[in-house]
DNA sequence: AGCTATTCATAACA
DNA sequence: TTGTTATGAATAGCT
């Protein structure tokens, strides 16, 4: 892809070398975002240059979390690395991941709640609006077929009690005097608007 | 690269998506072995399809080496406060924490992403809904503000190309003559669609 | 940093 | 999936 095929080995001279480093690691970096986006993958790309310059690129600017998930993936050497961890008092490692992580997700949340948005590009905020569409969409059909599940139990329950209160008025008139010396109306009347209360409010919290 | 330009958006057709990931997946792993070798650079490269299969690449195949480095370059600067924090010796209680902190950060995500929703009650679910639609409001304004500026910027380029095009239009025949035999078109012409480059792509990090 | 001439990678198609 | 081909991209060598 330039002037010339290119042997693959090292490139001796320093400056070339330099260059092409440049040059490449920049169409990695793009390409690493170009599958992650196109393809839906996971993507980790971390790059020492000769120097020991980091460069890296994570799908969704979450590092740690494919590491993670790497790790799991690899082996189950999980255990092991965790004992490490403790054993060898390497927790200083551990607790800056943490932060680390904390941090990414926090600065997540931040956009997701459509705060802090001047750090982002304009590609960045269309994929933003593509994701949060999304969601609103999944939450929608979820809210609807709550509300659906709520009004199909509440006419079920409003039956039954409309048949309770039939019979009820058909028992004997003793009964029915002794029940309105507790109350202004019959308790059976009531009764459908009472059993409302534990249907919407249980599932509210 | 291929016949057409593509959308730098998820391929939607589950077919070319799967296509596309093992052809890009096999040019990205060259390439990371290309940079590594031709650069004398460290490199680490994780993929997972979105059925959550691994592919990865390592300088000399030496992963974990790699990850390690990268810990411990990218926790450097947190060190400092941790230390702080292990004088004290309460850092079990810290990572404890941290760790309940990351999940319920994670938790909220999800929802962010209307993912998990089976957790939430309705009254809930209508906050998340409310919430994200405002966050899109934002994300929305901020999007159009900068594609207006975007825009502005290509209308003053666009007059100043004019302006320099009538300018080289009044120069003697031999000029002109000189700049046929470059190309078809004059450079002119063709700037406002590759100034359009750095805006999209810049930020990638 | 820019700029081409080339080689490469790959989207569409078979 | 694998292979082919027309095209768009990446980039090597220069400036």
């Amino acid at each position: 892809m330039g002037r010339g095929r290119v042997q693959m080995k090292r490139i001796e001279n320093k400056i070339n070398r330099q260059v092409t480093f440049s040059k490449r690691r920049t169409g990695l970096l793009k390409k690493a975002n170009e599958i992650s986006v196109l393809c839906d993958a996971e993507v980790a790309l971390i790059i020492f240059s000769t120097k020991g310059k980091l460069f890296d690129y994570a799908t969704d600017s979450c590092m740690e979390r494919i590491l993670e998930r790497y790790e799991r993936y690899s082996s189950a050497k999980t255990q092991l690395v965790a004992a490490d961890i403790e054993s060898n008092g390497s927790w200083l490692l551990e607790h800056a991941r943490l932060k680390a992580r904390i941090d990414t997700l926090q600065k997540k949340q931040s956009h997701y709640m459509g705060e802090d948005l001047d750090s982002l590009t304009l590609k960045e905020l269309q994929n933003l609006e593509n994701q949060l569409d999304n969601a609103l969409k999944h939450i929608r059909t979820k809210k609807s077929q709550l509300m659906f599940e709520s009004i199909s139990e509440l006419k079920k329950k409003d039956k039954a009690l409309q048949g309770q209160n039939t019979k009820l008025a058909k028992q004997p008139l003793q009964i029915k005097e002794k029940e309105k010396s507790h109350a202004a109306s019959p308790a059976s009347l009531r009764a459908p608007q009472i059993c409302l209360e534990p249907l919407t409010v249980s599932r509210i919290k």
